[in-house]
DNA sequence: CTGAAAGCGCTAACAT
DNA sequence: ATGTTAGCGCTTTCAG
């Protein structure tokens, strides 16, 4: 009685056991209509007697699909990124396919390898995350391969016929900085992880970072500013790497520029953090003395005194737009791709005020 | 030229422009060393050449592997999943394994449905957080038919020869209570999941919820406490449904509560941040008049004034130590389940005090 | 309505 | 060192 086969037991065992064929149990198994309710009741009862479990890697080898989607993003456990995952999963289940899901740490090396591993494991659609700059070959492969794919939260150079789904950055940093504007500043600095020269005269332009989130809310930035008549100073431009502690540095330098700030638009979930803390031990009164706007909305924005200010992200619709848009890709490969740039939507608090006031005490 | 094939470019196409057989295709891509050199580069080449992508789909139906791990878990944006998610995915990454992921909300229902449907697709191993209590036979199937199965976070009644990968929460719970009862403090109030009822007589019990892990910290509160000679109160025990909000609720009744408490335990991440918002709402001096102690370590912890003291479950260890028991277990079906009780650690702010102290002002 | 046969792309004996 | 053959478990023509 033994076997060497790798399953326990295949529809061929189903088969034997119900008298029938192992086509006739496969109707019946997948619930086709030719054949007989007799046969086929039968043929389920013996399955489930049996403890049959279908073999989908062999179904998938006939039918070329296997109900997979990739997710490749820097890091899962960065919020929004989980969030996303979040709202990604429950779109796609909803659909019947499950989460193939793999985190690069922002390296573009294992960004590669993530996508041609994904790849190889015939997955229908990928959405990702791309953090690999100028090259970008293997998403061009995928489309050229025909594989549906989404790009989420920032563009990539040669991925040209991929959908794009991400926040309208340009205008979040229009809503931030129009509101601190409307509140009477003139002096707003602002801690990106952009490099100031990314995005000298808009964001127009062809570079590999041009596209690039933090370097559009830079450029969103300098936009709202001119477009109100300020001057955008280089030196109210803090440059930070993608750390809470080097964003606490930039804050720190900001709160010593001259002329001085009266208020700091921090560009990134993880740079709010550290913005936060460092005006915090600075001793400087927020907002009386500088106003504070977050990107992203934390759990933690109405728990902090002052509550923060921030700009969020719709990161649920994001989720669910980049999976309907993957869906609606693998279902009709000629779709056209598209590109979703969402509105991002202000949340005042109590970390933004006009400038000059002094603090009230209690 | 038409070709009704699946797969654009086959390890055929590749034998053939190759002019060897696809037995030698297949060892040369396989770097066996059989392969003369000649060949081997020849073969790679013309691989290259012709845009071959291995189709691990086939391999699989061959191997009976998939180089896929599995994990269920009621939700990905929670901090302490997404947390251990990314630690799991880095630690199997090393090992050449990706990662099917599955959300469950909490639901049983899905929660069955996930696993089987990874089961289905053939995953080398799978860890699960379960949820739902007593009904475990997914579970108990799972190591009937030979998949390596851990659980993360919290047991399942049936499952028994997995492994289990958790922190000790009797001790973590311990741990915030002699750190209170060291301060001073003989009222301590409780906020937990967990029913008041469900954890008797100690944490011993075979009922379905008798080892989650809100009940868990329960008990070792209730034991801690009678250890130190204090008397549990069932007025002190909040109990609170799994959110923020519902967390709010219960620490405004806790401190409303006689005898009062001057202290507060909270057993969960996601009702942390509900009590503290409900203590800086009441207007009473913290850690002056009532202290409080938060679980797990959040980005906001040392944010908040005043800064929370929190019970910090090892996350990044918890999930590093499922992901190599599972592949472990994958390596060698005849290993023993183990279970790694991880120590939680004690992260002392400034939310806590002696008790009784006034605010000091300023 | 059911059965027989072919084959998805690949690897793994078994030859040579 | 290379080629030939036989499947992995399943779906899907094609016959009956």
């Amino acid at each position: 009685m033994t076997r060497p086969a790798h399953q326990s037991v295949t529809i061929v065992d189903v088969a034997e056991a119900a008298g029938v064929s192992k086509s006739t149990a496969g109707r019946a198994l997948a619930g086709a209509a030719e054949v007989s309710a007799r046969t086929r009741d039968n043929v389920v009862r013996v399955a489930a007697e049996l403890g049959y479990r279908p073999n989908q890697v062999a179904r998938s080898m006939i039918t070329g699909t296997t109900e997979t989607v990739g997710v490749v993003i820097p890091e899962m456990s960065n919020r929004f990124f989980s969030a996303a995952l979040q709202s990604i999963a429950r779109t796609i289940r909803k659909h019947d396919y499950e989460l193939l899901v793999s985190s690069t740490e922002g390296e573009p090396a294992l960004e590669r390898r993530s996508v041609e591993v994904l790849s190889t494991k015939r997955v229908d659609g990928l959405i990702v995350a791309p953090v690999g700059g100028a090259d970008a070959d293997h998403l061009r492969r995928l489309t050229e391969i025909g594989t549906a794919l989404v790009l989420l939260d920032r563009p990539a150079p040669k991925a040209t016929s991929a959908s794009l789904v991400s926040v309208n950055n340009i205008e979040a940093s229009r809503l931030a900085v129009d509101h601190l504007i409307g509140l009477g500043h003139r002096h707003i600095g602002i801690i990106s992880e952009a490099r100031p020269d990314s995005a000298p005269a808009g964001a127009t332009e062809l570079e590999p970072t041009a596209h690039w989130p933090s370097t559009l809310r830079l450029a969103g930035y300098m936009r709202a500013m001119t477009d109100a008549g300020l001057t955008v100073r280089p030196g109210h431009i803090a440059h930070s790497a993608y750390s809470s502690a080097a964003s606490y540095a930039a804050a720190t330098r900001l709160l010593r520029a001259t002329p001085p700030v009266t208020a700091i638009y921090c560009t990134d979930n993880v740079l709010s953090a550290g913005a936060f803390a460092a005006l915090q031990d600075s001793g400087r009164d927020c907002p009386g003395e500088v106003s504070l706007i977050g990107f992203d909305d934390h759990e933690w924005a109405p728990l902090v005194r002052p509550r923060l200010t921030v700009v969020a992200q719709p990161t649920e619709v994001i989720g669910i737009t980049a999976a309907e848009e993957l869906l609606a890709a693998i279902a009709d490969p000629t779709r056209q791709p598209a590109t979703h740039l969402l509105p991002a939507r202000l949340i005042t608090r109590d970390s933004t005020a006009p400038p000059g006031r002094a603090a009230a005490g209690g």
